[in-house]
DNA sequence: GTCTATAAAACGATAGAC
DNA sequence: GTCTATCGTTTTATAGAC
């Protein structure tokens, strides 16, 4: 086994979280399948032949990479909750912070929404639930927002923004222009605005 | 040089096209990093090492498909143009027949939107520049309608469809839920309507 | 636990017979 | 023009020394 469980030698080093955190960018800025574990290897420090101690194989790094995708959003939805008092500021907050980040989404697309489509592209049942499961993230705390807000269509709404943002980010790396996010920031922004609490 | 120029010999098996074709389908599938050789040959019926006669190398299929997508949307331009006499009326023709392709635009995401995604990520300049030119195709047919509407700001309008339904794919696509689209869609359509020609 | 070496298969691309 | 055979490389994954 790895670094035993999550206890003190879990750091030690960390070399399993250099892997994730090395692939996690790998897989933003090239794409899932254009990467190759010699890629993440490198950029990790850890020599190749060495990856197979702590993932037994490519596919439970993908999944590995998931896992932290997820819970970087987690982390992200406790910081807006501590930051803010209301849900509505949470989520102008959020948006906020997508227009800050416009030239990383715009290179590189939406980190979450590019991992989705690499999942959901091959027709594998196990990928297609990671890709759901990741996305459900977003969208669930989204949701929980505006249903603190007493909106009752608290999941349409949370389709709808999420959609705002990942339409935004797919049309700005596509065109490479910052200024299309920038732009769609502002809509979603005027958006929230005319949602009555 | 493969099957002469454009003319009489062209479509003798037009195994070219068939190439083409059959790329077309697999880079929607399965993505354009996650698509071999042998697969676009397989489903070609065409010997692999047959390809190089037709093509020069690898990205040499991902170009002609680029150009194969960029004619595609030219034509259901076209077809709009002469089914639809105002250009409101296009716009929502465009929009109803994302709604009648949801199962397979959930099921694969969005032919052009995922093209240009897996353009974008090789952060190779040749290859970015496909995929703002297709992603323009898309958004310039779009702007013109809204010219033709009289609108001053036909390019924020046209963005703005545009990664609506971008934004309903990828959503849709990654959650497996024909659904978002289909509510995405109705957006679109209220969207339309309020805009004054 | 860490590293090197390498096996086994897949991939892009080429050569050359027909 | 069409097809088969294959080269050279890359990639995933394993074996085994330290």
């Amino acid at each position: 086994m790895p670094p035993q469980r999550k206890g003190a030698s879990e750091s030690r080093g960390g070399k399993r979280e250099q892997l994730v955190s090395a692939a996690c960018g790998l897989f933003h800025q090239q794409g899932v399948a254009a990467t190759t574990l010699a890629d993440i290897a490198d950029r990790s420090g850890v020599p190749l032949g060495n990856v197979y101690y702590y993932f037994k194989s490519r596919d439970d790094i993908v999944a590995a990479v998931v896992g932290a995708r997820s819970r970087e959003i987690q982390d992200l939805g406790a910081l807006l909750e501590k930051r803010h008092r209301s849900p509505k500021a949470r989520l102008k907050a959020l948006v906020s912070m997508v227009a800050d980040q416009r030239e990383a989404i715009t290179a590189y697309g939406c980190p979450y929404g590019t991992l989705c489509a690499d999942l959901v592209s091959p027709h594998d049942d196990s990928s297609r639930s990671l890709a759901a499961g990741l996305m459900q993230s977003l969208v669930a705390w989204t949701e929980q927002q505006f249903q603190e807000m007493g909106r009752r269509d608290a999941r349409a709404l949370a389709l709808e923004l999420v959609a705002l943002y990942q339409g935004g980010a797919v049309v700005a790396s596509a065109l490479g222009d910052p200024d299309v996010l920038a732009q769609q920031a502002r809509r979603m922004q005027r958006w929230l605005d005319s949602i009555e609490a």
